[in-house]
RNA sequence: GCCCUUGUAGUUAAAUGGAUAUAACCACCCCGUCCUAAGGGGUUAUUGUGGGUUCGAUUCCUGCCGAGGGCACCA
């Protein structure tokens, strides 16, 4: 509808003998009084015009009801010189029908369709915890991703874990040093979990204050690449087993299925090897260590190779750029990462664009803030310890499970909704800001049940399934839409959805979809509030537009990798 | 020092250059209603600050102030 209204006012605009080159804007008025759809033409073109805004406005009016334009009822002129639109009832009924034709998953719009998009994210360290980071991360990612899908692309979910590097000497360094607690194989996968992270603490905390401990770590970060020294190798494999298999738990819980996971450990040698490729064009030697200068473009220069011939971060993900080229070449490639990283990839696609422009053009790189206690403090449980992704969720499900006690639910069930809601109020409450942005993460108002929440969104998409349940199938299959006054918020933000999803895509920002499902929420619950339903002369069409609602808000959430429990 | 991000009610957030800056939380008050009260309704703003561009600026440019991140062998 927008464009059409583009086009025709474009037409106009070249009928009165305007050039038009400022473009046309057509946006919904804030205020609904206002119209359907508002323009600004006649205040941005009456000075190319040589007339008076209103005056500009009036002809424009004029032009625009003569061509009696499918859909448009009413078209005014408002001071100082807006032109307001108003659509007719059947544009909205038919919107309904579309709707309820498309059902809640699916295509949205077609902007990538046909691409192939591979989006990289979470990427855990094997032998570290999962922190909220990760989880921050991982939401974010899988947001996007749902919104590529939606956008008609063909999506790549990808994972990138580092198995190899100083950290993972680290931890081993630091299990070598607690061998008597090395856990056995019929422990439990927590209790293999918390020894591999304790020793990882302990070995990262004695490379900096312990000499020898540095060196023999040094050393060993040499022997975990070359696989050499057996010792070594059993606590390499059953530490990265482990974590790997601790990883998949958190990923279902997420409920995040990826596609392709890389490993730090594949792509360590090709990296090295193309970096060492183009030393003297593109890189250059420097004190023993490969170096890309990035001053050149304004940038910083970074290590790629580091003077003991290993990979860097830097020289991996040369490494990993390729691999990707060869597993899985895609049209984009998103990669998503904390903002700590944003100058450093701004060096490593300047690096690539000297390689190889063609692989340089289609990267695109989302950065998100942390997460952060309430006053930037560093976060902390409830109980003040520290948090990793997973203890997160556990203390959230433990205040959800508190007002499960009271509902009349089967045990199996209540712990379904349980999860369901917990992670639905965490990734809400990482989702609902622009992914820039660090999230101020309080327990006790990030983690709200009510309003601005995840909770509120499931609730209402739970209690709209309720209703049609009630309505029956065959209630149900009746339902005929035909617009309605009292429901015209709720029609014209319907309207609205496809707008959100795109805008969401180009942006790559998830935050828009949750800034519209509150909406759309918010306008059901007030319309649930004061309009009955079922047993009404209107329930036919009132039975539509709660289908409608329902596939619509239950579609926005999965776009943001939130699913609806059956009931609440 | 240089580069990037950021500054909006008490708090947390929203607003492709548009009309009266939008919500939620908190606080106080009201609604037991048939369809799920995790709900609905009501009561609070010099958009950090000084300039500029524009018919119009929270949005773009710029000076200053504050916060976060990055800047050679960590990831």
């Amino acid at each position: 509808m927008k464009n059409e209204l583009e086009k025709h006012i474009t037409e106009a605009l070249i009928s009165l003998g305007i050039e038009v080159t400022k473009g046309v804007v057509v946006e919904r008025p804030a205020d609904s009084t206002h119209g359907d759809w508002s323009s600004t033409v006649a205040l941005a073109y009456a000075k190319q015009a040589k007339k008076a805004p209103l005056a500009l406005g009036e002809s424009l009016v004029a032009i625009l009801k003569e061509k009696n334009i499918q859909h448009v009822k009413d078209i005014s002129l408002l001071h100082p010189g807006f032109i307001n639109i108003t659509l007719t009832s059947e544009y909205y009924t038919e919107r309904i029908k579309d709707i309820l034709l498309k059902g809640k998953e699916g295509e949205v719009s077609g902007e990538f369709k046909g691409k192939r998009v591979m989006v990289e994210y979470t990427d855990p360290n094997p032998f570290k915890v999962f922190h909220i980071g990760h989880l921050m991360n991982n939401t974010i990612g899988e947001s996007i991703a749902c919104l590529m899908s939606a956008g008609g692309a063909d999506v790549v979910r990808a994972n990138y874990q580092g198995d190899v590097g100083l950290h993972v000497a680290k931890a081993i360094w630091g299990m070598r040093q607690s061998r008597p607690a090395f856990p056995e194989d019929t422990d439990d996968l927590k209790t293999k979990m918390t020894f591999v992270s304790n020793a990882y603490a302990y070995g990262a905390s004695q490379y900096e204050s312990d000499e020898q401990a540095k060196k023999d770590i040094d050393a060993i970060n040499k022997e975990v690449y070359t696989r050499e020294n057996e010792d070594i190798n059993v606590y390499y494999d059953k530490g990265r087993a482990w974590s790997l298999e601790h990883f998949e738990e958190v990923y279902a819980l997420l409920g995040t299925k990826f596609d392709i996971y890389y490993f730090e450990s594949e792509v360590a040698t090709k990296g090295v090897e193309i970096v060492r490729k183009h030393i003297g064009t593109v890189f250059e030697e420097s004190n023993g260590a490969v170096i890309y200068r990035g001053e050149k473009n304004g940038l910083h220069t970074r290590v790629f190779i580091n003077s003991q011939g290993l990979p860097t971060y830097d020289g991996k993900d040369i490494g990993l750029t390729w691999r990707k080229e060869e597993t899985d070449p895609s049209d984009i490639s998103v990669v998503v990462s904390a903002e700590e990283q944003k100058e450093y990839y701004k060096v490593l696609v300047s690096a690539i664009r000297e390689i190889d422009p063609a692989i340089s053009e289609k990267m695109r790189h989302v950065t998100h803030g942390m997460m952060q206690g309430p006053d930037g403090t560093k976060l902390s449980s409830r109980k003040g310890t520290a948090l990793t992704g997973e203890s997160l969720i556990e203390e959230v499900e433990e205040l959800v499970w508190e007002k499960l006690r009271e509902r009349d639910m089967s045990e199996e069930d209540k712990r379904e909704v349980m999860q369901a809601v917990s992670v639905g109020a965490v990734k809400y409450s990482i989702l609902r800001s622009k992914t820039s942005s660090n999230i101020a993460f309080d327990f006790d108002k990030s983690i709200s049940f009510e309003g601005d929440s995840g909770p509120y969104l499931q609730y209402t998409a739970v209690r709209a399934r309720s209703v049609l349940d009630k309505a029956g199938s065959q209630f149900l299959a009746d339902a005929t839409p035909v617009f309605e006054e009292v429901g015209k918020a709720l029609y014209l933000l319907l309207d609205k959805f496809e707008e959100v999803v795109v805008r969401s895509q180009r942006e790559l920002e998830p935050h828009h979809i949750a800034t519209y499902a509150i909406e759309l929420a918010s306008a059901f619950n007030a319309f649930y509030a004061n309009t009955p339903i079922l047993n009404v002369p209107e329930t036919p069409s009132r039975l539509a537009l709660v289908h409608a609602v329902e596939l619509v808000l239950t579609h926005s959430l999965s776009l943001l990798g939130i699913r609806v429990p059956k009931k609440m």
